[in-house]
DNA sequence: GAGTGACACGTACGCTGTACGTACGTCAAT
DNA sequence: ATTGACGTACGTACAGCGTACGTGTCACTC
């Protein structure tokens, strides 16, 4: 049995919220997978919040970046993005821990440093680069959601197409007419769909502040 | 003392969130400020989960929607969306057990509705009519997110421009650089750079697809 | 009046996070 | 070699949680 150790209580933690939910996660729990006391854990995390928040940074940490510096700024934009994503697939219900909570630790910098890094060698400035990033992460943080808050627990889960079938379609024709297209939902898709949209957006707003400077 | 009922817990719920955070919300609490058993609860509310169910819905309907039907859709689809970012203000603590909990009621139907009908008009057929909704929503949750997830219990907090200074300038040059500016955030300025972005998309997308239909 | 259902409530059980005290290992200074 | 300090594992204990269950009290219907 090796020592206990944070890294491990750490890990453990990320595997009992994986094997059976966020709800399901406690000290007891835990340290059961553990096969140790459950006070022993205070000897390495100072509570439960911070064991969250270690489990967040955790996951955070291990996002895959292989940036390409030689590709095309939009193409790095959409790969970073992409990366960001990726945890929903790697830790679907680790997820929710990390978007919940509000953590400020360096695991979240590396991010940040790549993508203002990429927005301003594209030719944005400061106060843009931290709008347009924001707006990014804003847009992945609700994506994120939607993909794991359909699974609150498990199961594939139908998800409301019952209720949208009998939605009264006289108060609402639209959600009716287009409650096959409301009821499923492929996640990849959704996602690219609006990633590309902001990236065209910012595309097209880099190409406005280019042709301005030039004629100023 | 009116009688005990299931809109008289919510309010109360909703009451407790907002002064003292989600984490403090319990039947008892609840009970408690109601001057009320805590299982006499249990009459008009099956469990907790529920009951933090009907606060999202609760809190969803009292959206103020004044559309206005001869504004251009562009501007149709900016009042929308700030409507739905209002509930971060009036309802701050609360808007997390909004964003965090899937709910599928007729109350996040009428948003859905008037959304996909504007969308409609604009002339978006109805496949990028959801999808460009589901980003507008994915983009809107995630901006609540930052704005509730910064202040997990109280306190006005300087966000971490603490830790921003003393970051390392040589590992992160472009956060170093920019700390200023990620220190700080304007919630209402952020929200709108990327309301407009994501607007201005949209339009240049409309603008293409009847370009390309009319050439076919 | 008898019966019925809705509702307020008390008690109780199994769970939670964690403060506190204890016991044991290792290392430093005496 | 002895002592002491210290880090760590652990058990006990407590306050609080959600809620299953049973009981009492009404208003209302037959």
């Amino acid at each position: 049995m090796p020592a206990l150790t944070r890294a491990r209580i750490v890990a453990a933690a990320i595997d009992l919220i994986e094997r059976e939910g966020a709800d399901a996660i406690s000290m007891r729990r835990i340290a059961a997978d553990l096969g140790v006391g459950v006070m022993s854990l205070y000897n390495h995390v100072p509570n439960k919040a911070a064991l969250l928040d270690a489990v967040a940074e955790s996951v955070l940490s291990e996002i895959a970046f292989d940036d390409d510096p030689t590709a095309e700024w939009t193409e790095r934009v959409r790969i970073q993005a992409r990366a960001f994503r990726q945890i929903a697939h790697h830790y679907p219900r680790s997820t929710m821990v990390v978007v919940s909570r509000q953590l400020n630790s360096p695991a979240g910098l590396l991010p940040v440093e790549r993508a203002l890094a990429t927005l301003r060698e594209a030719g944005f400035d400061g106060e843009d680069a931290v709008q347009i990033l924001r707006t990014f992460i804003a847009y992945i943080i609700g994506s994120l959601l939607r993909e794991v808050g359909v699974t609150p627990t498990f199961a594939p889960v139908h998800r409301g197409d019952v209720q949208l079938s009998r939605v009264d379609t006289a108060l609402f024709p639209e959600v009716g007419t287009l409650a096959p297209l409301l009821g499923v939902c492929d996640h990849e898709k959704s996602f690219e769909y609006g990633l590309d949209m902001l990236i065209r957006a910012i595309a097209v707003q880099l190409q406005e502040s280019k042709e301005e400077s030039a004629r100023g």
